[in-house]
DNA sequence: GCGAACCTACTCGGATATGGGATGTCCGAGTTCTCGTGG
DNA sequence: CCACGAGAACTCGGACATCCCATATCCGAGTAGGTTCGC
């Protein structure tokens, strides 16, 4: 089980767009640069994350990407969601019901073992949804202050 | 994100081994026709539960595999792990060390988005854990009282 | 000088290759049981 | 009848194909801004 490599960069992201604030778009473009990432690719993650609601998409000359929440309206769920889609890691195949003795009465509550796994990923999900952009933001500023100046002159136009 | 199938495979598995007792071994094949599934993919699914001391496993005519320990014992983390690997889902690739001005002092604590990752992570493992294959065993037999005796049935020699 | 139309440059968006890992298959090593043979 | 040994069958274990999805790339649609031409 490996989680797309996109979800990390999609985060970052999330977060320089929350420093330099909604009022310019960056573009894709200058976002890669500043990890020295394949722009193509990350545009492609930013696409994602503006099909979500996540960031408004402006094209042409001046466009590029803006937060479109408050970063304490956006959870790490929200992100991870966007880039990995909202199907669960575990999908119960149901295999149970490919015995020889399926019987009715066997097959009337559900997978047990689908829900137990159900359960952990739902704690999972309850964790990330608990956690904002804002939250992750702010404690970057208390550990390093200087990241978000940063980020503002390295992706500002 | 996509979690292995698999472990879908492994749990059934390792409730069935559950209820047939660690007296008898039962052969990958067998396991694999109960739900309709190919041996010998099933019986890596197997071998991985073998290396992770979950089952012991015999070879030669008798042979198969039976539980290692009680099922109170084995904890779903356990099954999943030994499929899945123990590597995290999410892996931090430290990109922000990509940035042109990654300066000593803000690399200095360790990446917060990471951190967050991980702890919504650990809330997954945590729940996992806390559940065993007796728990299962015991809520499936309660809702569902003949499955033990077909699977018995059906995986003896 | 001013306005409008054109043109260029720029950006997103989706369609298109590529690679690695999960999925699926096959054969060999080792063990156990069986069967035959000899005492 | 019993002991023994060779053989066969069975099972795991790992090596070998295959397929699918994440990764990576490229080009087209559309837009904004600048430029040039006409009035």
């Amino acid at each position: 089980m490996r989680m797309a490599e996109g979800v990390e960069w999609a985060l970052h992201s999330c977060l320089n767009l929350a420093w330099t604030g909604p009022e310019k778009a960056v573009t894709a473009t200058r976002l890669a640069a500043y990890y020295d990432l394949p722009a193509a690719y990350m545009n492609k993650q930013l696409q994602a994350l503006a099909r979500a609601g996540l960031v408004f998409s402006t094209p042409g000359p001046g466009g590029g990407f803006r937060l479109a929440r408050q970063p304490e309206q956006i959870t790490l769920m929200d992100v991870v969601a966007a880039i990995e889609g909202p199907e669960d890691a575990f999908r119960c195949a149901e295999i149970r019901k490919r015995t020889p003795d399926a019987s009715p009465s066997s097959l009337r509550g559900p997978c047990l073992i689908d829900q137990s796994m159900r359960r952990a990923e739902l704690a999972w999900r309850k964790e990330l949804a608990a956690q904002t952009l804002a939250d992750v933001k702010e404690q970057v500023e208390r550990t390093a202050p200087d990241v978000p100046a940063h980020a503002r002159r390295h992706l500002a136009a």
